[in-house]
DNA sequence: TAGCCACTAAACAGTC
DNA sequence: AGACTGTTTAGTGGCT
């Protein structure tokens, strides 16, 4: 029951983001989400179906329309679905980087919905006070308390890498320029809204910096606009995917033992722990959560029409476009695990700028790699298993033992450098 | 303690 | 001219 009520608001809540994972499958088995808490790296690479792989970037659309509806819905159904959260006397370290944080903060901020949410117009109060107490008691709370006490004032546990990655992940288009980021970034974490200006800065730091996200210059001959659009690199999406999945794993398994014997009715699984903690969410949601979106990521890449192309990379354009995209190798600012030269921060990137790479119509051009292909697939192979065994977790069936463990340092060891 | 990483601040150049 | 965008460098603090 208690299950189903959250793996369906879940699903719901990322079925946006993640559409093939949450799409017709029985809210009680492909539900949950996700919570990340900051986890610097990432494991491998190695998407090919990807953000940019659309090939002709539109012009940004919003970034929250498309969520505004489910989450609208979501914001119904799951009205009052963990009351008194927020008041469980976390502390906010503790809710910087547990589950209640995610459950809390980044939920029910999802749950703003439209981007009308970024004016802070009544709805957002209405969505909010039904389901939760954070936001409009915040409100209530003196200044310095209400920082410290109510998550969305508080600084989000994820690093900027990933709340650009979200930000664009959700975009219909899956590039926004910068100002739609920060819009989203404002509109899902309130915290930035009463925060220094730098963190603007900071955003786009990382977009210059971090490989991850790649420059798309718009339209060719349409100058509306500045600057250019942003997209998350194929090759690193299920990277920074999976890095949304490491934030939260260090903490979910401090406090989860998988069961012994597989959960029955009649005997609650063990691993419900989090409900004596005033969570709301249990470890085999989030694990499961991450599985789904493991799951987006790879089945992207088998489902997509690969075509002959063998590159992890498809930015070509559908008609005929010429795209632009920034990308240099020598860079070394990602969550990258593919083997990218070692070059350290002063090296090669210094004196050889990063400048779009124009890429014709056709097969990828970054292709001609299938030994990667393999490896990649290999690795996607790997964590398909986990995530089928996250799945099968939560749907109460035991997965082989190491299954769930294992997978925290090995990818992060494979991150960066 | 060293190295890595994320974050922040700042400077600067280019574009609108 | 001013705001915005994008790049780069440098410093800091946390974590392992």
């Amino acid at each position: 029951m208690y299950i189903h009520t959250h793996a369906h608001r879940f699903s719901t809540l990322l079925s946006p983001l993640f559409p093939l994972c949450f799409s017709a499958d029985p809210p009680g088995l492909m539900g949950p989400v996700v919570g990340m808490s900051p986890d610097k790296k990432a494991g491998s690479p190695g998407s090919q179906g990807g953000a940019c792989g659309a090939g002709t970037l539109p012009e940004a659309e919003s970034a929250s329309s498309p969520l505004a509806t489910s989450l609208d819905r979501l914001g119904r159904a799951g009205a009052g679905a963990a009351p008194g959260v927020a008041e469980g006397g976390a502390t906010e370290d503790e809710e910087l980087t547990n589950l209640n944080w995610l459950h809390e903060n980044l939920l029910q901020n999802f749950s703003l919905g439209g981007p009308e949410d970024i004016e802070g117009t009544p709805d957002t109060d209405n969505t909010l006070s039904s389901s939760s107490s954070s936001s409009v008691s915040s409100s209530s709370l003196s200044g310095g308390q209400a920082a410290e006490r109510d998550p969305l004032k508080s600084k989000p546990p994820f690093s900027f890498s990933l709340l650009i990655f979200m930000a664009i992940e959700q975009s219909p288009s899956k590039s926004l320029p910068v100002k739609e980021i920060y819009s989203w970034i404002l509109q899902h974490f309130p915290y930035f809204s009463s925060a220094p200006t730098g963190w603007k800065n900071s955003v786009r730091h990382n977009l210059s910096l971090n490989k991850c996200f790649r420059k798309v210059e718009r339209s060719l001959g349409k100058t509306n606009g500045k600057g250019s659009l942003w997209c998350v690199d194929p090759e690193f999406r299920p990277t920074l995917a999976q890095a949304l999945r490491k934030q939260h794993l260090p903490n979910t398994h401090a406090f989860y033992t998988p069961p012994a014997s597989p959960p029955s009715a009649s005997s609650p699984p063990r691993h419900l722990l989090l409900l004596e903690q005033g969570s709301a969410l249990r470890e085999s949601d989030f694990d499961a959560a991450t599985a789904m979106m493991l799951l987006k990521s790879a089945s992207e890449q088998y489902t997509e029409p690969l075509g002959d192309q063998e590159g992890p990379i498809d930015l070509s354009p559908r008609r005929g476009e010429v795209v632009l995209v920034s990308r240099d190798p020598q860079q070394d600012h990602n969550y990258s695990s593919s083997p990218p030269p070692p070059v350290s921060r002063e090296g090669p990137s210094s004196t050889a700028p990063r400048r779009p790479l124009l890429l014709a119509p056709g097969p990828a051009s970054g292709g001609g790699c299938s030994k990667r292909v393999r490896l990649r697939q290999a690795e996607l192979d790997e964590e398909l298993k986990e995530a089928a065994g996250s799945l099968l977790h939560l749907a109460g069936v035991r997965p082989s033992p190491q299954a769930p463990v294992q997978r925290g340092r090995k990818s992060r060891k494979i991150s960066r450098k």
